[in-house]
DNA sequence: GTGTTTGCAAAGAATTTGCAACGAA
DNA sequence: TTCGTTGCAAATTCTTTGCAAACAC
């Protein structure tokens, strides 16, 4: 559940607040499986029988653009989101298929070089590979 | 134009050798702009009026499992390839649109800790920005 | 000759759009 | 009341598939 400060305060940023913007924004709290349209559309769809996805695309773009979620940059047919707007890494197990979150601090230096000539708005390290989840059920590292 | 020795080669890793494959790879030779099938599409029709984009996604299935080519991961619609399959970074101008290749190093830090546990057979750095072409068209970096 | 690849057209998957009815503020 | 949002269906965009004819080896 959304308290009414935060409620109030998404309204200040510009936000319309609807029932189906509100069950997707608590599909979307703290969820760490950077779900794809279709699975935020699943879910809330329990909820609104009636919801489309129209609505869910909508939703995801308003918030967007207020920077309560971010768009992935994955690769792959389908549009990943993530209500975690801090600064982190991902990875993407060739087994599983689930794209985690890197808890571990990766440390990126990025050349003063490069930093001057450009205007750096995101950093986004996508690891891809076998997962810790995966690698203990396969046989070995090799 | 490809040497006979590469020719040989690539069939000795089992690529059957048809024009319209060797037009593909002749384009993405030395390709730095990360071209989409459709990019690729429209440059080898001019050659090859008949072919489809079935060929060309065909062939580029077959050039990535072969490690000739690799798909990029990176968010938006379509599918990007790149032919330089040495390790290296993008970044990705919101201005322009373009994704481009950072020559400078990047030092990437992964801890032990999530070397231990897992496989990684993929590291894919993606800078999100103004890049250094688009940089000095615009005002100030503010 | 054998088995792959090609090219077409159609299917499929994911996302976007147009628009009338609805609903938040 | 007003203007943005919803939900439906259709349209778009990108990629994949089925299959007969053509081709590489």
């Amino acid at each position: 559940m959304f308290s009414p400060e935060k409620i109030e305060k998404m309204r200040r940023m510009g936000l319309k607040i609807t029932p189906q913007r509100l069950a997707i924004l608590e599909y979307l709290e703290g969820n760490l499986s950077h779900p794809t349209a279709e699975d935020i559309y699943r879910h809330v769809r329990k909820r609104f029988p009636s919801i489309s996805f129209a609505t869910v695309y909508n939703t995801l773009e308003a918030l967007k653009e207020k920077g309560l979620v971010r768009e992935l940059y994955i690769g792959g047919t389908k549009k990943r989101f993530d209500p975690n707007t801090q600064p982190h890494h991902h990875f993407f197990c060739l087994s599983c298929g689930n794209i985690l979150d890197i808890r571990e601090e990766i440390r990126i230096k990025i050349p003063q070089k490069l930093r001057e000539k450009t205007i750096i708005k995101e950093i986004s390290l996508l690891l891809v590979g076998i997962c810790w989840n995966c690698l203990p059920k396969n046989l070995t590292k090799s």
